[in-house]
DNA sequence: CAGTATACATAGCTTGGCTATGCATATCGC
DNA sequence: GCGATATGCATAGCCAAGCTATGTATACTG
C-alpha cells in the first residue's frame, strides 16, 4: 500500500521526479538540455509571449531567460518579434525549427524510453497519463496566480 | 480525454517533470540543488554503495559524482568508509545528519507545494501515489539492468 | 613481476541557475 | 513638456552540475 498521505506524495513525486530527469537525459544521446525544451514547451502551449513573462512561466529570473533566449535565437528555434508599442519590449515565440526540433526530442526520447515502460498495462498507462493532467493542470495555476499578482502590484488594471 | 498513446504520454511525463522541477526549485527558499537531494535518497533508499555505483545509479558520471560526494562530505552528510580489501575504493553511505537534512527539506517542500496541491481530492492522491510507484519501478528496473550490464562486461562472476 | 584493468581524483570546459547592476524607453506628476 | 520614477531587457560576474579526457594508485592476471 502506498503511502496516502499529502505531504509523503509531494515529496516521492519530486523525488521520483529527479531521477527520472537523469533518466531522460542520459538514455537519449541528446546533448540538449531541459531548459531548451522546457522553454520550448511553455512557448508551444501558451503561444507567443514576452521575455519576462516567459521567465516567471518558466520559474527562472529574467537574466536566465534572457541567455536562453540567446541562444535560442541563435539556432533559429524561436523568434523574437519587437512590440511596436513598447520600443523596449519584444515578443517570443516559437519558430516552426523549435516546434520541429521539440517534436523530433519527444519522438527520440519515446524511442528511448519505451523498452523502459513497454509492459505497462492500460490501467498504468491511464494512471500515468491522469497524474500528468493533475500536476500540469496544478502548475497552470500556478502560473495563472503569479501572473495574477505581478499584475495587482503593478500599476496594470 | 487524455492522450493514451504510449510516445505521448512519455513525452507529457518529461515535459511537466522538467516544469515541476522548476516549481519545485523556486517555492522553497531551499539553496540545495536537485543532486543533493537525489543522491542522498539514492543512497537512504538502497543503503551504503561504492561511488561509482553509486554515480551509475544516479546516472551522473563518475567524475560529477566524486564532486557532489565531496560536497556532501564536507556538509558532513555523507560517511566515506575504505574498504579494507580494497584500497582504490570506498563506500558511501548516508550520514544521519544527512537523512536528517532530507527530511527537513521534504517537509520544506511539502509546505511549500501544499497550497498548490490542497484541493486534490482522494482520488486524485491515488492516482498521484499510484503514477509515482509506477515510474519508481520503472527505474528501479533501469537500474539493475545497468548493474548487470556492467558485472558481465566485467571480469566480475 | 610485468602488464593490464579497475576505482577514484583532477583538469578543464559548457550550460543553467543566481544576484547586482546598467541602459533604454515608458509613464506619471507637475 | 520635462524631470523623476518605473519598467523591460541586457550585461557582468559568480557558482553548481554536468560532461570528456586524463592521471594515479591499487588490484589482478599471466
Amino acid at each position: 500500500m502506498t503511502q496516502l498521505d499529502l505531504p509523503t506524495v509531494i515529496g516521492d513525486l519530486v523525488s521520483v521526479n529527479h531521477r527520472l530527469t537523469r533518466l531522460a537525459a542520459t538514455v537519449t544521446g541528446n546533448t540538449e538540455s531541459p531548459a531548451v525544451w522546457r522553454t520550448l514547451s511553455v512557448l508551444r502551449d501558451l503561444g507567443p509571449m514576452r521575455l519576462g513573462e516567459l521567465a516567471k512561466v518558466s520559474r527562472v529570473t529574467q537574466p536566465t531567460m534572457t541567455k536562453l533566449v540567446h541562444a535560442l535565437d541563435e539556432r533559429g528555434w524561436i523568434r523574437r518579434i519587437v512590440d511596436r508599442d513598447d520600443a523596449r519590449a519584444m515578443l517570443i515565440s516559437a519558430d516552426p525549427h523549435g516546434i520541429a526540433a521539440l517534436d523530433a526530442w519527444r519522438i527520440e526520447l519515446a524511442n528511448s524510453l519505451t523498452p523502459t515502460f513497454a509492459d505497462l498495462d492500460d490501467d498504468e498507462l491511464e494512471t500515468l497519463a491522469s497524474a500528468v493532467e493533475i500536476v500540469r493542470t496544478r502548475l497552470e495555476r500556478s502560473r495563472a496566480a503569479l501572473v495574477e499578482a505581478a499584475a495587482s502590484t503593478g500599476h496594470v488594471a
